[in-house]
DNA sequence: CCCGGTGATACCCGCCGGGTATGACAGGGC
DNA sequence: GCCCTGTCATACCCGGCGGGTATCACCGGG
């Protein structure tokens, strides 16, 4: 009477997300009655109301509310388990495969090293490195299709996980080559942001834009081929200085906030293969 | 095809937990043949092997022994969804109670401050005090029957947490009046370990006790009890002193590790009463 | 006033989760 | 060697419930 299945919480969610029943259920591949029944019969069990059903839709409650946030977690904890369980199970041995999740746009440079490393340790295990987005390394650890992660402060935030500080860098302002600023020896954030004719480049935060004048990123070539045209301007770790092209001009900037590379992982971990890439890293 | 359902979860964690179908089903209420035949489902549907069925009993293979790691967190996630969810329907309102677990052994003295400060917020939730064991923070935490935590470091591991420092304290070590010991200014730790007539107390961790000598402490009252009668010696942190009787000394403890006093929450909340409740401890 | 679009209700069906009875198999005691 | 015991697996049956289709109740807009 006092657990809710899974099948629950993804029904309740995916109602929770899209607000309207019938596009839930096409979601979920199925009829919308029985979505409809099963939030029912949810809220009778929770003893709670968590869908305020107006005529035009439907809003969350505060309960509804909680239970999306809590909801999530308890799937992405589920998926996490089914799919590190086939991870450990594939091929048998206790020192399996581990998923690492990088950044596609950084550098390549700590992550050679990291490898390199890992490699020569007496029984590593097999290192899968997966590419991802800018901010998406949280959502990859918790929901099981990463073990570790390479993580940025102060652009990740490291909240639930476990961490080790690899490395500090200073981070740069990456310029049109023949922009007047391009000529400066350092300048400071209060320089780069707010160019009348230059906009500071936009990305996407979770998949929604901050609002402001400059071009909406992509993805790192797109951005690297509107600085070399002219039309905007970045901000990026010191380390990126290594993909910059022959019309990018790169110059320090003063008052930035330092970018803290750190390894990452989730809190309950108990693997060995981890333990030993961490100790690896952290040696580095 | 891919999504472990909590029933699953639930079945899998008693037998693996039990190692022994036959108790496991009797612990889930149920008969012993649904239960070996949901877990063959389970182990085909993963298709990985999670158990070695020899005669006489039953062991984990390595998929199964994550498989308990990570079920065990995905079942906690699980039902404190459930129990949070439940907690905001309560009473309507956006402001809810919030469940505060503290160590019933800890010093009241920052808690009543905390209370206080926070009662005297303008809108402050209702708190809800939940005296707990010595470490079991971490896991009311997990499983939502509490929002947040008054935890000790270095005792309890602050991971997976988010948290905010509190207050630092040293540790004394608590002898009976009459021991020579008593008469010293100050002790170093090696001085009360292994005193020959006056083993130190053994408390359960995570309800098993550490080898050694001294008495297995259930409660504080009976600690209290055997300090006084001369039988073992205890370390606690300094705010102890607030509880002594009159047959005890405090001795303070030179190199003993501070304590600190951290206030904690799981990482992914975001409760207003929670902010304002971490927002006031944090002045204090 | 009717129509479109919403979520809720009514009703039916087939699957699957659970129970009971029994089997296969290996040790241990006599 | 025998049987007895304790283990997990198999065979079979049944009832509940999860899901589908058809339809209703409701309301806002042209």
């Amino acid at each position: 009477m006092d657990t809710l299945e899974t099948r629950e919480l993804r029904y309740f969610v995916a109602v929770a997300e899209e607000l309207h029943f019938g596009r839930a259920a096409e979601r979920l591949g199925m009829a919308q009655p029985p979505l409809s029944r099963a939030i029912q019969q949810l809220e009778r069990r929770l003893g709670v109301s968590l869908l305020e059903r107006n005529r035009r839709g439907v809003r969350l409650t505060g309960a509804g509310e909680v239970l999306l946030h809590e909801g999530r977690a308890a799937l992405d904890a589920t998926s996490a388990a089914a799919r590190r369980t086939r991870r450990a199970g594939g091929t048998g041995g206790p020192r399996n495969r581990l998923v690492l999740a990088v950044k596609a746009a950084a550098s390549h440079e700590l992550l050679r090293k990291l490898l390199d490393a890992y490699a020569a340790e007496p029984d590593a295990a097999e290192i899968e490195v997966l590419p991802c987005g800018m901010c998406e390394q949280p959502e990859l650890l918790r929901d099981g299709r990463a073990d570790v992660a390479l993580m940025h402060a102060p652009f990740n935030s490291l909240a639930g996980f476990d961490s080790e500080e690899l490395t500090t860098e200073g981070q740069i302002a990456v310029l049109p080559a023949g922009h007047p600023l391009a000529a400066h020896p350092a300048l400071s954030l209060a320089d780069v942001t707010d160019i009348p004719d230059l906009p500071l480049a936009r990305w996407p935060n979770h998949g929604v834009y901050p609002p402001g004048p400059g071009p909406e990123i992509h993805n790192q070539t797109q951005l690297a081929q509107l600085i070399a045209l002219g039309r905007t301007v970045a901000i990026f770790p010191d380390s990126a200085r290594s993909w910059l092209w022959a019309g990018h001009t790169a110059v320090p900037l003063t008052d930035a906030p330092p970018v803290v590379t750190h390894i990452a992982w989730p809190a309950h971990s108990r693997s060995l293969a981890l333990a030993g890439l961490v100790r690896t890293a952290a040696r580095l």
